[in-house]
RNA sequence: UGGGGUGUAGUCCAAUGGUAGGACAUGCGGCUCUGGACCGUAGAAUCGGGGUUCGAAUCCCUGCACCCCAGCCA
């Protein structure tokens, strides 16, 4: 898949995978795997973790990438989440081709695993409470004490375990836990539990089983069975690889897989945990978990991001061990830098300002030629249609222009773009005194857009025929979170919540747009010259009522010059 | 005060004892029928203190900061 050409050096976890492959460790195999637990949507976090595995087992001869379910706790999962995380992984770009695989496909295997750790008196089935287990635990600085259960006999272990499974207790009534060390300075080595009792219906089990495996257990055993050999995850699962090892060392597995950790994916100005996502879906924050403002895979893709621009991306932000925000920046430029090249342009006028050309006679209507997209011949040209009532954007006239302000004013000539040369007569105001219209005078002879005399004009302006228009509604998205890390709160009790950007969403009616856009359907992106790139909206928008998302503005140098303005006087 | 990790420009990532480099962001300039794109250019970093070495981001000692772990979640 896509070799960064950006960064020639490998990071560290290529770097053991090239080691390993020369040492021939794993016989000369690199399979990894992506993990997902349907419990949510994907969002740009994991496609990190995607981009890695798929491409660490691309880069090398033979190499394989799993897509596999970790489905081991009914409660929170579900199937809309396999689908939806199943068709976000295809749309990504990448291919598992025909190893799909569900964790829950080997509940009768771990179920033997766990019997075989019983047989072999690394296990035992505890009766204590959640809350005693909790107590016997210890804390961080103190250690744990023995659970009074943990020296049953191997026989009724064994017993009290197959009872569990035909469902004679209720939940909480007894859990199965590894027999390793209460006292271990590793919390998650103090008799970790690996089965519980949960009397639920499994998305895929369905009623089948009534204990389920715990994390650890599943995990380890599972990149065995499919014969792993690195198997990547973030930092958090660090101080659990002496379990993820422990496990692989006291049963008859298969394969060792070795557990690598790198540092998550923060982005800045949006939160990626699909807890506090889902609180946001839920409590209506936002319109769906493919909200285009959401950091989701589904919500990218219907604010119109590329799955090349994603990939590029996460091929960019590298991959290390310590902990980082990226800025949101380096996204947008990815995504403008690919659209850039691909995107045709169209002139769509996001505010409306008429505009009459008094000199243009009344019926009169030309066709011009238009180009397509100037980073790309081959795109061609097509016919947009000038007459003499336009539309232009509100923001381009200024009765009292700043200082560098380019674009029209009274007495000013700028041009249409592909157009006319025209020259801003006068103003037609409304009771409140707002430019309601503006009146200008066309030179005939700069058809085109070019003067025959060579005078030059200070700025190029998009425009669209008033009577040949197609209307629409254009959403606006800034960011979700007006804090670059929207965790970070200064009051007392406040949450992320609380920095949840009011503005993010800003809906337009009336805009106008160029005729040929008629012509375009939902999923269509295209750059709104001098605007920003747009995709129409995959849900919304309809022949007759199109409804345009903006994916990203373009790099506004003039709002940057008047900002700059404004903060020095 | 237990264990495990991590500290390099504003941000992300390199440099694996030998000129601290790239990308994003920012400033300036050029070009332009998008104030876009593109081209050029500038400023900007090794957590602190010791030590080893001809030479340290890298090795050693010490201190500091930050992150993770006490679910019958993953």
């Amino acid at each position: 898949m896509a070799e960064s050409n950006d960064t020639p050096s490998l990071d560290f976890i290529r770097e053991i995978v090239a080691r390993d492959q020369a040492s021939g460790k794993h016989g000369g195999r690199v399979a990894t795997r992506f993990p997902p637990e349907p419990n949510g949507y994907l969002h740009i976090g994991h496609a990190k973790a995607i981009c890695l595995n798929f491409a660490i087992a691309a880069e090398n001869e033979g190499g394989t990438c799993n897509l596999r379910f970790d489905d081991t706790n009914p409660a929170k999962e579900e199937v809309e989440y396999v689908d939806s995380i199943q068709e976000d992984v295809r749309w990504l770009g990448f291919d598992w081709e025909d190893r799909l695989y569900f964790a829950s496909d080997y509940f009768e295997r771990l179920y033997e695993f766990a019997e075989e750790l019983t047989r072999k008196g690394h296990a035992y089935v505890c009766s204590l409470s959640a809350e005693e287990t909790r107590e016997y635990r210890g804390t961080l600085t103190e250690p744990g004490r023995n659970s009074p259960y943990r020296d049953r006999s191997v026989e009724e272990n064994l017993d009290l375990f197959r009872r569990m499974r035909a469902g004679e207790f209720e939940d909480g009534a007894h859990v199965l836990r590894a027999k390793i060390d209460m006292a271990s300075p590793n919390v998650t080595m103090r008799d970790p539990t690996i089965y519980r009792i949960r009397k639920a219906t499994h998305h895929r089990t369905g009623d089948a089983w009534c204990i389920y495996p715990m994390y650890d257990f599943t995990h380890s055993l599972s990149d065995s069975i499919e014969g792993i050999t690195q198997s990547l995850c973030t930092l958090e699962f660090e101080a659990r690889r002496p379990l993820y090892n422990w496990v692989l060392e006291h049963l008859d597995v298969p394969s060792h897989p070795q557990q690598i950790e790198f540092a998550r994916l923060n982005l800045s100005y949006t939160v990626l945990s699909k807890r506090k996502l889902l609180t946001l879906v839920n409590e209506g924050r936002v319109s769906g978990w493919d909200d285009p403002r959401m950091p989701t895979l589904s919500g990218m893709r219907r604010r119109g991001l590329t799955p090349e621009a994603i990939r590029t991306f996460c091929d960019r932000i590298g991959v290390a061990k310590r902990d980082s925000v990226v800025s949101v920046a380096q996204l947008e430029h990815a995504v403008r830098e690919d659209l850039n090249l691909r995107s045709p342009r169209v002139m769509g006028v996001l505010n409306p300002l008429k505009v009459v050309i008094e000199n243009y006679p009344e019926d009169q209507v030309e066709w011009l030629d238009a180009v397509n997209n100037p980073e790309d011949e081959s795109a061609g040209t097509r016919k947009v249609p000038f007459s003499r009532e336009l539309y232009i954007e509100q923001e381009d006239f200024r009765e009292d222009p700043p200082k560098k302000f380019f674009r029209l004013t009274v007495g000013r000539e700028v041009r249409l773009r592909y157009a006319y040369l025209v020259t801003c007569t006068s103003v037609i105001k409304d009771d409140q005194g707002n430019v309601i219209e503006i009146r200008c005078s066309y030179d005939p002879e700069t058809k085109g857009g070019t003067a025959p005399d060579g005078r030059k004009v200070k700025s190029t302006m998009h425009w669209v025929s008033a009577s040949h228009a197609v209307d629409a509604e254009i959403r606006l998205y800034d960011r979700l979170f007006n804090r670059e890390n929207p965790n970070q709160v200064d009051v007392e009790g406040h949450d992320f919540h609380d920095n949840l950007n009011p503005d993010s969403l800003e809906i337009l009616t009336g805009c106008k747009l160029e005729p040929s856009l008629a012509e375009s359907r939902p999923g269509q992106r295209v750059q709104f010259e001098r605007r920003g790139y747009f995709c129409e909206d995959i849900k919304d928008s309809k022949a007759g009522s199109l409804v345009f998302n903006r994916t990203v503005p373009l790099r506004d140098t003039w709002a940057r010059i008047e900002k700059a303005g404004k903060q020095h006087g």
